[in-house]
RNA sequence: GCGGAUGUAGCUCAGUUGGCUAGAGCGCAACCUUGCCAAGGUUGAGGUCGCCGGUUCGAAUCCGGUCAUCCGCUCCA
């Protein structure tokens, strides 16, 4: 059970929980270790997430196309890659000051660097991060499959599909958002790091003397997209990675971090692949994945650059980063002060009291509002209460149908941020949203 | 996976020399009243005390196991 302390995590959490963002997986069975179902509200949320990072990626560039590669995938493509052997870590537990360590990085193999014994070490244990299972009704030798560690491979074994159908030529991107798995040795920190979680990837192929250009690029238009989603400059950073960090198949890494409650996290790494991927899987499919330039005659393999975002811990950050709580009439507000775009709700429509006259109007408002907009309807209990509510949950606009409505045909729109007031003909209403929330 | 802490209504908790049908506040639902920022009144729903087993005449309370969460070790979207 989580700590009922109230730090801003506890708060965040409890609200997931408690308003329907985030449950734990299984709970009526007792949950299942670091899975997460998305709620009524997560899955709006969560979704909002993805899509605005598409629109960002896909839908507002020439030079990027979309791609949606099976999870389910062979023992060559992990091969290729590199992860067979690289994403597998032995380890070892010093039984004496109970650390563990990876025996590859230890200076002398019998002695516990924390604690200085000797001999103390357990037997080495390899720890694969993939999932493995096996395809077809007979378990054994050549059914074997692994669930995809990330969505990238799906990019660079559709290369030359992508090529061949899209006409594009480098610099170009692939995109693609969707779930991977990894078996973390320590899943935590709530959605954080989960064993199953989803990406939001790009992998964006230029000629090769273009590539430091690309990958500055990157950095710099990945690090403004959270900024322009809400996260305060404050809490976001940009770290280039030490060259003994970097991953197997990156020549330069930096990551957008963000300063969650236990410190600074990654949200999204930004990595030159280099033209590791297409040679690697080049030479063991036996196919030629390169570009062949007509303009210059020149044949080469693109260098790739791939900013790689984590889709739920985003989410995580979108919400801590809004969180709010303030003072009015000696009561406290909690509000989501979350961008109209990544708002679960864009409008909540409420009539002042569920008398049976105002009942009609408000469902006319709401079948008016629902084409254009995610709506929440709410009939119970006072309107102070339900406007504090649409607080908690980040809704920018509340519609309020009064006993006036009925006469004048107007309504009251209430914001979430400032808690003004204005009234509004129902005839204007969606032109009047519309452009108030700013979404188009 | 290892070490430490925790696990009673949706939430926050109360409930020990083991003993009647397990409580409170908030929240939730219905009705009355009110009619624009968590108002008041009445009524009500909701818990095999994480799960399994043991000790006992009797267990939320003692013992064992297990699951989950949090904090460290490790990691990276």
């Amino acid at each position: 059970m989580a700590s009922s302390e109230p730090t801003l995590f506890n708060q965040v959490v409890n609200l997931c929980k408690r308003r329907g963002f985030v449950f734990p997986s299984a709970e009526i069975y007792g949950g299942f270790r670091s899975t997460y179902d998305y709620g009524p509200l997560g899955v709006l949320m969560l979704r909002n997430v993805k899509d605005a990072w598409w629109r960002s990626m896909v839908q507002m560039r020439s030079d990027v196309v979309g791609l949606d590669a099976a999870i389910l995938s062979p023992p060559q493509i992990w091969e290729a890659s590199g992860h067979l052997a690289n994403f597998t870590d032995p380890l070892v537990d010093c039984t004496a000051c109970k650390t563990r360590h990876r025996e590859d990085q230890l200076e002398d193999p019998n002695v516990c660097p924390t604690c200085g014994k000797e001999g103390t070490f357990t037997e080495a244990r390899a720890f694969n991060l993939m999932f493995k299972t096996s395809a077809g009704p007979v378990e054994g030798a050549g059914t074997e499959v692994y669930l995809r560690p990330e969505t990238a491979q799906g990019m660079f074994v559709n290369f030359k599909n992508v090529l061949e159908t899209i006409r594009k030529k480098p610099p170009f991107g692939i995109a693609q958002v969707g779930k991977s798995f990894r078996n973390e040795i320590t899943p935590g920190n709530f959605v954080f790091r989960t064993r199953e979680f989803e990406q939001m990837e790009l992998e964006f192929f230029v000629p090769p003397d273009e590539a430091d250009t690309w990958y500055r690029y990157w950095m710099s238009e990945r690090y403004q997209w959270y900024l322009e989603l809400g996260v305060p400059d404050d809490q976001l950073r940009m770290r280039p990675h030490d060259d003994d960090e970097l991953s197997h198949y990156s020549s330069g890494t930096s990551d957008v971090e963000f300063m969650f409650p236990w410190g600074w996290g990654e949200l999204e790494g930004i990595a030159n692949r280099g033209d590791y991927d297409l040679k690697q899987h080049a030479e063991k499919s036996g196919q030629k994945l390169e570009y062949f330039d007509q303009s210059t005659g020149e044949r080469y393999v693109p260098h790739c650059i791939e900013p790689a975002a984590g889709a739920t811990r985003s989410m995580m950050a979108f919400l801590l980063a809004a969180y709010d709580e303030e003072k009015v009439n000696d009561d406290v507000r909690t509000v989501l002060r979350l961008h109209p775009r990544l708002a679960p709700y864009k409008v909540a429509i409420l009539p002042l009291s569920k008398k049976d006259t105002l009942l009609p109007v408000s469902e006319e408002v709401l079948k008016l509002l629902q084409p254009h907009f995610m709506c929440d309807y709410d009939v119970t209990q006072t309107i102070g209460k339900r406007y504090r509510r649409q607080d908690e949950i980040g809704t920018p606009f509340c519609v309020t149908v009064d006993f006036d409505s009925l006469d004048d045909r107007a309504v009251t729109v209430r914001e979430r941020d400032s808690m003004e007031q204005e009234r509004i003909p129902i005839e204007e209403l969606v032109s009047y949203l519309t452009q108030k929330l700013g979404l188009q």
